[in-house]
DNA sequence: TCTTTTATTCATCATCTGATGAATAAATCG
DNA sequence: CGATTTATTCATCAGATGATGAATAAAAGA
């Protein structure tokens, strides 16, 4: 019976602190897992062990928890680096392999969040969709030929394409899709994603 | 100035009622925009214009309400009824198009309903996964030729490009692809899930 | 050293959440 | 008609939510 226990101090810790780290990698996971509006901040504070305060200290919000939990750790320049450069006839297999490397990246919680939180409503969908269209796709068909509109066009079905896998991989890991190699992937999917790029489209023309 | 209003009566409206139609209604219109965590009861009686209370009268609670708004208006054996019947050569027009028109349908709140709140949570996404498995991709590759692994990988792929596709083009309504009539879809995307249900998949084999 | 910044905790807010039980009135059924 | 079922409203519950401001303590900077 060693009586009062130490009375659970306030006031900073001594030494140095990983809080902010913690708290960020504990709402990437609960953001991943259960989308933006089905994660509170408390529940965050809860399973980091912290304060939920310590939150508001940190970050000035839950909406800013949620942008910098799901700020893509890997901007689109590095992971398409070298795309661009790539003739077009070859560039579809660099694609999927980039997207495939990038989603077993540690950036993988991030973007299931991103995932989850933008799909799971109308305004956040916007800027999905703006950041889609400008920053990857944009990059992915510069160089193709063909009118402005047959190019968006192409983007857009492969946007369709390697959205669709990555979905089926990576959130809803259909069986046997979510297990297979990446060769093995690359050898099904490029060609599709490379008949959208630089493929006959209009058979009926 | 006729003083007092109309004392707020409570009891049985006289007439007949919309008002479970009504709650149904406005339930998927807001499952649809802000997923299932998103909305509240509370929420939805105010936008139907009626009290909370009638919520839970009419459904035991949100999870029943949810479930009922997002209860696949046409079930897979009609959307899809013909497919399983057609030459596997033929099968991807068919297969684009129902799905297409499933899509346009009044079924569509329900849907966009379906894949926001079915996305949003890992709990959700089992069910997603199964019924997906089950009840869509069986059906779809019934009578295909090929070991069952091969089967199973096509139905898949048939998997990523169907809801890649509609998730562009309904849930994100990326442009130019969300305003391209049925034939043009068709025309584009179609080739691409042929290849997945009869084409060469293994160049490297 | 003294001062300022930063990390941590606590107490508390108003608000919203899903839910329940009772009161009332119309419809329906006998 | 009378009894029962159904539709509607109200009052209220306990709990969770996001947020704020103050108290405290260590670290960093002067």
């Amino acid at each position: 019976m060693s009586g009062a226990l130490p009375p659970l101090r306030r006031g900073r810790r001594s030494g140095g602190s990983d809080s902010r780290e913690l708290i960020l990698a504990t709402a990437r996971r609960l953001f991943a897992e259960h989308g933006f509006e089905g994660t509170s901040l408390r529940q965050v504070a809860r399973e980091a062990e912290m304060d939920p305060a310590m939150v508001h200290h940190f970050f000035k919000g839950k909406d800013q928890l949620f942008a910098q939990s799901i700020e893509l750790p890997a901007d689109p320049d590095e992971v398409l680096s070298g795309v661009e450069s790539l003739d077009p006839a070859q560039r579809s297999e660099a694609i999927v392999r980039a997207v495939l490397r990038l989603w077993e990246s540690p950036a993988q919680h991030g973007l299931v969040a991103f995932a989850r939180g933008t799909i799971g409503s109308k305004a956040k969908t916007a800027l999905l969709r703006d950041m889609m269209a400008r920053t990857i796709l944009s990059r992915i068909t510069a160089g193709l030929p063909g009118s402005p509109a047959e190019v968006k066009m192409r983007g857009n079905l492969v946007a369709t394409q390697v959205v669709g896998l990555m979905l089926m991989r990576y959130v809803v890991r259909l069986e046997p899709l979510a297990s297979a190699s990446h060769d093995e992937v690359v050898r099904l999917v490029a060609p599709n994603v490379q008949r959208y790029l630089t493929g006959e489209l209009t058979p009926a023309d």
